[in-house]
DNA sequence: GTAACGATTCCACTTTTCGGAATGGTTTGT
DNA sequence: ACAAACCATTCCGAAAAGTGGAATCGTTAC
């Protein structure tokens, strides 16, 4: 009597967090049918049918539901086992990130980034999954990204964050932009018209509510664009104004570019960059390796920009 | 990232408790190029070789042994999952069970724990498995007996043992035995010669010690046998005695084979008989129910022998 | 240097696992 | 009541993984 195959642990784990014999599939990649059969296993390893019919659905049996964060600690408790080895090999390891992130994000954090994992793990690979118009923790949940860098998703409440820098939004002009001629005003800001970034129409936001509640004031917002890189060219020929987070400007050519930045006389809130990921990388020691590193270089990335832009 | 096959902790535990490869096949029944191969994939999965040479053996390397514990927790919890369940599954079950043990033993409790093992699990098998000169650490520990019970073996430090009754030893003799016509007296009892039953020569034991000592008598040892039922057919036609466990006297015919037993005179410790198994089986549901099935079945053996011999 | 013992690798065979296709079960919408 | 939609299970051929015996390798004792 040797024991039950204790690999089915993990099929088990996420067959009562998915309650369903599909999803566990997508979640581990892998196919219905052989799913089924693990399910199908554990049913006589464990004398119980783990997942009954509810109707068009699958639910947990009251035994599956009561032993769910006992299998999850001992999963948790396994694969903590290799935590501490895995990283002594990262240098032979190819694995491969997905990350999303907007383009500021892309172009100031993406090459620090690399070049940081590079050096622990010289083949490993980064892929910045473009963004579209649904919330990160939708792919996060699926699987099909690794990590979102951003600041304006509102997360699902089992997605794990966490926070990289805060930083103030700055104002973006042309060089010769003549609200610099003087010192900028709540009243010169609103004197010109702005450029919104969103992709979902989010158009107003705290520089609204701070001229509104402390100036009685209201800008004009020109347009909405989806990113950041969508305007930054072309707007040196413009007198629109773009906000944008301190810490990319020093990746923009603000020479090249005629551009120049100011700092929004408000009392604006913080803008807090974050990182999330799911809780199925919690115990993952690559993945922790990752954030760690993604959040040491955007605190490097943060404090040198801070210095060329006091 | 999946994570790695969480059924070579099975293999992981054992390699490292072992600390050789052809012991842990033998362990659990499967070939050196087998195991050789699992524990290749260990030291991948673990980027660490595990087990190293030491000489012309093996030893757990420090990682290895630095987990053990951790190893042997994640696998007894694991195991503690299908605890609840197995037993009520019972009985579907046909599990066999090797059980060491004297053929007194056997005679007084073989069938009585059959029928009740039989109540629970109806296709369960009971092999006893006969006494050979090793003593039962061995093959407790290389799995080929699931159970030991008796009273004489010294028992390895880590095998598990639970006491299952005490009892004193009584004398049988023939039915007309002229030592049966006046009370006895340890003048009387070494006017006659013994029997003495052991596997391994040790012909005298406490009867002896309590003569010596207490009366500065001693008694003769006419023969020594391996088991009582070697003599208990033909001793009624001797003047020899065999000192025997009280409790086994309800299941010898006394009538039918011309005997009658009788009380030593003397303070002789209490025989204490027992039941022996590996650690391994602490967490084995299955293997806990036959100890506590054996351990009531004993003790209601022995209550109802006291009730018949006073 | 040789024999003994245990670990590892090779190899042919067996067993298990895989995913696509087919089938079964339940609910929803018309 | 029936068809469509969705998910779970079973069937089936192919691929992958596991097995043990034989051969080879590595180390020590004599």
């Amino acid at each position: 009597m040797r024991g039950y195959d204790l690999d089915l642990l993990r099929y088990l784990q996420v067959l009562i967090e998915e309650e369903s014999v599909s999803a566990a599939a997508r979640r581990l990649k892998t196919s219905e049918p052989a799913m089924s059969r693990h399910l199908a296993k554990l049913r006589v390893v464990f004398a119980d049918p783990i997942l009954v019919q509810s109707g068009r659905r699958m639910t947990a049996s009251s035994f599956a539901a009561g032993i769910l964060a006992r299998v999850q600690e001992v999963v948790r408790a396994a694969d903590g086992l290799i935590e501490t080895q895995a990283l002594a090999d990262l240098a032979n390891m190819e694995p491969s990130f997905t990350i999303r992130a907007n383009d500021l994000i892309v172009a100031s954090l993406g090459l620090p980034l690399l070049l940081a994992l590079r050096k622990d793990c010289p083949k490993c690979e980064v892929i910045f999954a473009p963004e579209v118009d649904d919330p990160a923790s939708d792919p996060l949940r699926q699987d099909s990204i690794d990590l979102y860098i951003g600041a304006t998703d509102v997360m699902k409440p089992e997605i794990r964050r966490q926070t990289l820098f805060r930083d103030r939004m700055r104002g973006l002009v042309r060089k010769d932009h003549p609200i610099l001629d003087q010192p900028v005003t709540p009243e010169t800001m609103v004197r010109y018209e702005y450029i919104s970034v969103s992709r979902r129409r989010r158009a107003r936001g705290p520089i609204d509510w701070a001229l509104r509640d402390h100036h009685g004031l209201t800008r004009r917002i020109a347009m909405v664009v989806p990113n950041y890189h969508a305007m930054v060219e072309s707007m040196k020929d413009t007198d629109l104004i773009l906000a944008v987070p301190g810490v990319v400007l020093e990746h923009i050519s603000m020479e090249a570019l005629g551009l120049a930045a100011f700092e929004f006389p408000l009392s604006l809130p913080y803008v807090e960059a974050f990182q999330a990921w799911h809780p199925r990388r919690d115990t993952d020691p690559v993945h922790r390796w990752l954030r760690e590193t993604l959040f040491r270089v955007s605190r490097q990335v943060y404090q040198s920009a801070r210095v060329v832009c006091p």
